[in-house]
DNA sequence: ATGGCTGCTTTGAGCAGA
């Protein structure tokens, strides 16, 4: 029994008493982070470690910052990827499961902020560096899973209003036509192993009342190979957290393995 | 149609997020 979540935070110092306790009840081996927003002198990890978890980080000033908050240390950590395009900018951070022997990567894509602008450019140039690492640096037969913030509607049955999304960031098909391109490397979208309905998401706008009228997307993924989608066996959207006080405007993912 | 909320920033209006 294995089990590896994903969550943007939304900032690690503000969402740290969030994330302990959701730790605490759902205890899962590996939780990866997104959006920590805190360099690596910021980041608080010993609020981790009294509660029995390990640490990776890899932080900017301001912006991004990914982690691995784990029950075991880490093997073979790495941040960032080869071929990154902007290796300052801090969105991967890798490790590998002793026991099981399962590579983790945990990924925080590029917003692209507007469809046509030069960071809508950037997201599509990001994920055409990330298939090639992939590529270059693993093989479709390994245990790997690849998870995180894709900020990427992977259907329409992903989006609360497909219309009005329809082109949009996060749903235009050129977005879409690069996730496609990381899964047809050898990635499988592990909730639709489970799961064929829509109107499950992960992440709901602060404004507008989103969450309570649940008018959200799904962006937040649990990629995995071949050797692992037989052993999956649950993909669970938490949307509990969503709903406390000074909440992230993202829902942890759990993905459990037999 | 717009902006609606939140976090961050050499602190306070502007950027970025999604």
């Amino acid at each position: 029994m294995l089990s590896i979540a994903t969550w943007n935070v939304n900032s690690i110092r503000v969402r740290q008493a969030h994330v302990r306790t959701w730790l605490q009840t759902h205890a899962p081996d590996v939780l990866c982070i997104q959006e920590t927003k805190a360099t690596d002198d910021q980041f608080p990890a010993a609020a981790f470690e009294e509660i029995g978890y390990h640490a990776s980080f890899a932080g900017q000033k301001t912006y991004n910052g990914v982690a691995l908050l784990s029950r075991e240390p880490l093997g073979a950590v790495e941040a960032g990827f080869f071929g990154d395009p902007e290796p300052a900018q801090s969105r991967v951070i890798a490790g590998t499961l002793g026991v099981a022997g399962v590579r983790v990567v945990n990924v925080y894509v590029p917003n692209g902020s507007e469809v046509g602008s030069a960071k809508y450019a950037y997201k599509l140039e990001w994920l055409a560096a990330f298939r090639r690492f992939l590529e270059s640096r693993h093989d479709p037969s390994e245990p790997l899973v690849v998870l995180g913030d894709f900020n990427i509607a992977p259907e329409d049955r992903d989006v609360h209003d497909p219309a009005a999304w329809q082109g949009q960031i996060l749903c235009s098909e050129p977005e879409r036509e690069a996730l496609g391109a990381i899964q047809t490397w050898g990635l499988t979208d592990l909730l639709r192993q489970h799961e064929v309905r829509g109107g499950l998401y992960t992440w709901w706008d602060y404004r507008a009342a989103s969450f309570r009228r649940n008018t959200g997307l799904r962006i937040d993924l649990i990629l995995a190979t071949a050797p692992l989608v037989p052993r999956s066996t649950e993909v669970a959207i938490d949307r509990e957290p969503r709903g406390l006080e000074q909440p992230s405007d993202h829902a942890p993912v759990v993905a459990r393995f037999a």
